[in-house]
DNA sequence: CTGAAAGCGCTTACAG
DNA sequence: CTGAAAGCGCTTACAG
């Protein structure tokens, strides 16, 4: 039905090897015949057909995307960062999103052989064991946020164990001794090592203290939960800490909707920095995530992998996360070099 | 390299023939031979090459994606909802967006013959010429948004008319009368509908007001401007109607930092219903667009074109704004069928 | 500079 | 029930 390089061939007079090698450019065609290949081109509304130039290249110029939802701005912020670079790169994305069921992400990871060049894969349950089951070394892969030394893949992470360490000791800096938390799911490794993070630093700081975690699972109503459950508390935190923007947002609409006054009877703070952490009232303080950047930077480490697979070796780049102070945690705003300073609901400069 | 179907009809002492009507499960293999071809493809790991089978059977269980933009909530909750109606139906995303580029678009329409079964298009600024010219009939594809008529395609698409006009409705019952309007691009289908529903809705109304209509692009900086343009104005208008969610987050803004109230001294209003509508303060009456739905009504509808190319026809879909009052337009709540009620910045039931 | 031919990895009539 | 063969639409050595 569609038309194919035979018939352009057929209609420039020539054969269907100089179709091709005029329509990619090659050197060894006459201008003459190469001018009026392309003309008969255009006229026909020809376009080569992907799937029978991939067989025989063994490329397909698209990237393999998994990832584990498709939920809220953390994933927007990550696709549109990977989108970005493949832009520059001319390379397209096959999208697919797991939804946490590790038996999705084989299929999808099935499905994509032979219509990739490459992997990036975001899944923040699997196991190392996983990845080796799954992953064959053919496929050029880079994971994101993965447990370090989950696969003798190239690994783009972000810090979240330091940036949990980093915003304890900016509450406790500030005076809040009593800091609970609202954990994430615990299959979840970047949930995992934000509470390890909250953990080791709180205790290192006060001892004695045994902080309150509450369980959440990264969506808005279990932070809107959590903060019902502060607020029905004896003893109240002097802040909360939540593993996620979204849930730190829901917590500060039940605070709102109690009454309980937020920064001064408890700060509250979130992970991430989603756009919306500016938008709300008070504006949060957050620990900066270089989403965007996380899905730029896997995407380059991907096609160096696939121009030379040897550079897998110790690729593991972890990005630094940043203290993010708003309102919400009604500390100064302190200037030093670990701390990014923006006015209360302020526009970047 | 990579293992083959020929391999492992060696492996198994058949042909690929049979390899391939075991791992299709055609009914016409032996439970015997089929158990062991099984076996053989789980030994070797082996998994069908996407490519070659896509050029055999001119299936590739993927549908192609063109955005204008990867940017915002928008974007993302319309790609949640194809999203999650193509895991529903087993097919995949390739995504491309064409940052407003149609020479961007032409590309990708280009790449994407013969790897992808259909097309999901949304393009605010393309013209039925260019569908026209773009758009080969082989190629089943469903229009989002798209101006009415402007292809022989089946089109998806918001009543951005109808929703602007509730809207001017609902703040002039609410006693605002002297509305300014922050436009979008003007070279934006989106956008100049609704700013056809303000302009016609308002002169109905108030048929010898002239108001304010002051240009933005969508995002956030311009309708801070827009905020800071109304601050200075000598005569302030009573309300401010955003032509998009994100813009009237940005009035809001510079409403705040100039110290004007909202809804007190003016209202603001926005149009989307992104989903950080609810966390500004005070909570943002807009005009909910059913953005998710709209994905997955759009890739519903491609799925019917897909298996019978004669469901084209008068295939307009107009998806039904509805008015979401919250705190920004200070009217008390009303509820009639035209109003869905929320709290101020309350949770959905 | 150009063409005939082989081949990429599959599927599917067609025989048997 | 199974296999040999043709073919999907391209690209690329290999000749000339």
């Amino acid at each position: 039905m569609s038309i194919t390089i035979k018939e352009v061939a057929l209609a420039a007079g020539v054969s269907v090897a100089t179709v091709s090698r005029a329509m990619n450019g090659h050197a060894n065609v006459t201008p003459a015949t190469s001018a009026r290949i392309l003309e008969v081109m255009r006229e026909l509304r020809y376009t080569p057909h992907g799937a029978a130039q991939s067989l025989v290249t063994r490329r397909t110029q698209t990237i393999g995307v998994l990832l584990p939802d498709m939920h809220g701005e953390f994933f927007s912020e990550l696709i549109r960062g990977i989108d970005a670079a493949a832009r520059i790169q001319g390379l397209h994305l096959l999208l697919s999103s797991s939804h946490g069921d590790l038996s999705d992400t084989t299929a999808a990871l099935k499905m994509m052989r032979g219509r990739v060049d490459g992997l990036l894969i975001m899944s923040p349950t699997a196991t190392a064991q996983f990845y080796a089951e799954q992953l064959h070394e053919s496929l050029p892969a880079v994971l994101i946020n993965a447990p370090a030394g989950a696969a003798p893949h190239a690994c783009v992470a972000v810090d979240n164990y330091g940036g949990a360490v980093q915003m304890v000791r900016h509450l406790h800096r500030s005076g809040r001794k009593r800091i609970a938390f609202v954990s994430g799911p615990n299959n979840n490794h970047d949930a995992v090592e934000r509470l390890r993070g909250f953990r080791e630093a709180l205790s290192a700081l006060e001892p004695d203290y045994q902080p309150l975690v509450m369980h959440g699972d990264f969506n808005e109503p279990s932070g809107f939960r959590a903060g019902q459950q502060v607020v029905a508390l004896a003893e109240r935190p002097d802040a909360v800490f939540a593993a996620n923007d979204m849930m730190a947002i829901g917590c500060l609409l039940a605070l709102a909707e109690a009454g309980v006054r937020v920064p001064e009877d408890v700060a509250v703070v979130g992970y991430d920095n989603i756009p919306t952490a500016r938008f709300v009232r008070p504006a949060l303080t957050t620990v900066s995530v270089p989403i965007a950047d996380l899905g730029t930077v896997a995407l380059e480490r991907l096609v160096s992998v696939i121009e030379d697979p040897a550079k897998v070796q110790g690729q593991e780049t972890l990005l630094r996360t940043q203290l993010v102070v708003r309102g919400s945690c009604g500390a100064s705003r302190v200037s030093n070099s670990n701390l990014r300073v923006l006015g209360s609901g302020g526009r970047p400069a």
